[in-house]
DNA sequence: TCTCCGTTGATACATTTGTAACATGTGCTA
DNA sequence: TAGCACATGTTACAAATGTATCAACGGAGA
């Protein structure tokens, strides 16, 4: 990508990732090329994880071919082209890190904002990545076994954890978030009444907050159940519990990222729900319950927008054509 | 690629994916160790990509470090480690797509999580996607220039109103959000007094609360300047104003993502603090004000021993003084 | 202060990995 | 059949990557 010094400029094929390049260069490929082309498409993950020698026993080539091969396709060797193949799976992190460094000049505000979301994708991708399957399905479990749920969370995280309150509080009763009224001091009081039979969640990123820290241990040491989030091993939080969920959350902008944890705890309620027995039933009471104070959903369907016609705008192909579903079936039943 | 799971754990940490590895491993973990295990779970793609050598580069510890680091976390060598990081990018890639659709059968909770934030990820490429130059460098002006702002959201979009007036808040003055203290009322009861000079951001997204888009257009008859935050141009308050900013937010567990909504938030309040001319200074001011309340660097993490206190690479100005990835510096002996 | 111990980095060495020169083989044409 | 062009494989060598040993450093305890 940078650096392709001096190279006698033969094909075109200099640029684009992988699976382009090998398609702009297949028509004049033949025989063992092709095989181990058609390999690296197929199995790009085997390529990526062994040497050259390991690729071309499986194809059943020489290790020539996959030479001639990475510079058939523009590369400067094999190395280079393993490098690249590599960078591929993810998608999310070669804008980003292009962005990362173009930032801090002069960049209008969109481009901010891109980038901005842009690094928010990298965050999900790795979060996504580093779930722990275990550590889920026991979060689940802790969560549909408490008495009562307390969401601990200062500062930014605050509004997290009063989001992620209010989303258990849809299947769970006696879910409570730290409250901005409380304080430290309130919730300490709260929380010497909990117990092995409840449960405390606690969110806390860069920069940590000592009280959300020492609420936690506290609670940990008198035996509540403990799930922490928060951004990884070095975390305070994590050497307090066995229960501990990772979200990556940096950000060039500010301390954190507060969009990735979010995705996580969404994904949490989701998680929950799903093994919640009456979840559906409980969406769609609420939908009918909550019917009195929302905007009428335009009748029918699909009216056009008559009177204000926003002719302005061509229409974005984020709504394009699909009106957001109020409550979405889940059927499924606890095992 | 998932397949080391089933084998029963001979050796302590034997199986598991890498980031489990590392979280088993990483209390026992010290100094060059978890700087290290740090940057694998930072960066993964950098760390899979290049050779031991490029990689302890960038995190300034020594190959042995990286070497035993590998073994540490139950490899017979870093090439087993690195071929077993890359296999690691596919098994996130193939079988999320599919159970995006898939849910509702059994499911772990793992993979419900990981679903949603999949569902994210798409949310977020589309939202950075329609962004619109225009709309947003109005946006950020407006906040600029307003004397006061409100935030407006209702229901699920009250704690994203919540985040959003907190991170505006640092860099404008008068800024404050509909709290559930007030309900609409009360909001209106402080909107009544607001004026051209003034701002309302109003966040709705599917089911559209009708005091939401009520309150909206009230203000805006009395010509408050308005900026909308939904999901598209069929979103009734997006007919109420020309300054749209549109996040996509759909979702299959619920009826909308806040996640993508939220980063489209944090890249606005990004964006205001670039333009705002003492951004920087009022975060660090901020930094150490808040100091007391920090917890201090952690008990078992990075002791001062090296007495080189991370000479970190320079950063964006507008990063506050965190490192989420310590560089730190080898003493180069001149050969 | 000294000694012990754990941590870390430098470096020489072993191994793996990639490259390039050369060899082989096949099919075509004269 | 010789001669050539092209594709492919073999293999020696060069470069890179990874490993093991050992010395330096700093802290804890005698």
């Amino acid at each position: 990508m940078t650096s392709l010094h001096a190279r006698p400029a033969e094909s075109g094929s200099v640029s684009g990732t992988i699976p382009e390049r090998i398609s702009r260069a297949y028509p004049q490929f033949s025989g063992a090329l092709r095989a181990f082309a058609d390999y690296v498409l197929a199995e790009p993950v085997e390529v990526a994880r062994t040497s050259i020698h390991g690729a071309v026993q499986s194809v059943g080539v020489s290790v020539a071919t996959a030479n001639r091969f990475a510079r058939a396709i523009g590369f400067k060797g094999y190395a280079e082209f393993r490098a690249e193949l590599i960078s591929g799976f993810s998608s999310a992190f070669a804008p980003v890190e292009k962005l990362k460094n173009e930032i801090s000049r002069q960049s209008t505000s969109a481009e901010i904002i891109a980038a901005s979301i842009s690094q928010d994708l990298a965050n999900l991708e790795a979060t996504r990545q580093n779930l722990r399957a275990e550590t889920c399905t026991e979060a689940v479990d802790l969560i549909l076994r408490a008495e009562r749920i307390y969401v601990v969370g200062i500062d930014n995280s605050a509004h997290l954890a009063g989001l992620l309150a209010s989303g258990l509080g849809r299947y769970r009763p006696n879910v409570r978030s730290l409250s901005s009224a409380d304080g430290a001091f309130g919730a300490s009081r709260q929380l010497f009444r909990y117990g092995p039979a409840d449960l405390v969640i606690t969110i806390a990123f860069p920069r940590y907050f000592r009280d959300a820290v020492e609420l936690s241990r506290f609670v940990k040491d008198r035996g509540v159940p403990l799930i922490a989030i928060t951004d990884g091993p070095a975390s305070p939080i994590a050497a307090l519990t066995e229960t501990v969920l990772y979200a990556r959350a940096e950000r060039q902008l500010a301390s954190t990222s507060n969009a990735s944890v979010l995705a996580l705890l969404e994904g949490l309620v989701g998680a929950v729900a799903h093994r919640s027995p009456r979840s559906v039933e409980i969406e769609q009471q609420f939908a009918s319950f909550a019917l009195p104070w929302l905007e009428p959903e335009h009748p029918g369907q699909r009216k056009p927008r008559a009177s204000k016609p926003a002719a302005t705008k061509p229409k974005s192909p984020l709504a394009a054509g699909r009106r957001p579903v109020p409550v979405r079936k889940l059927k499924k039943t606890p095992k």
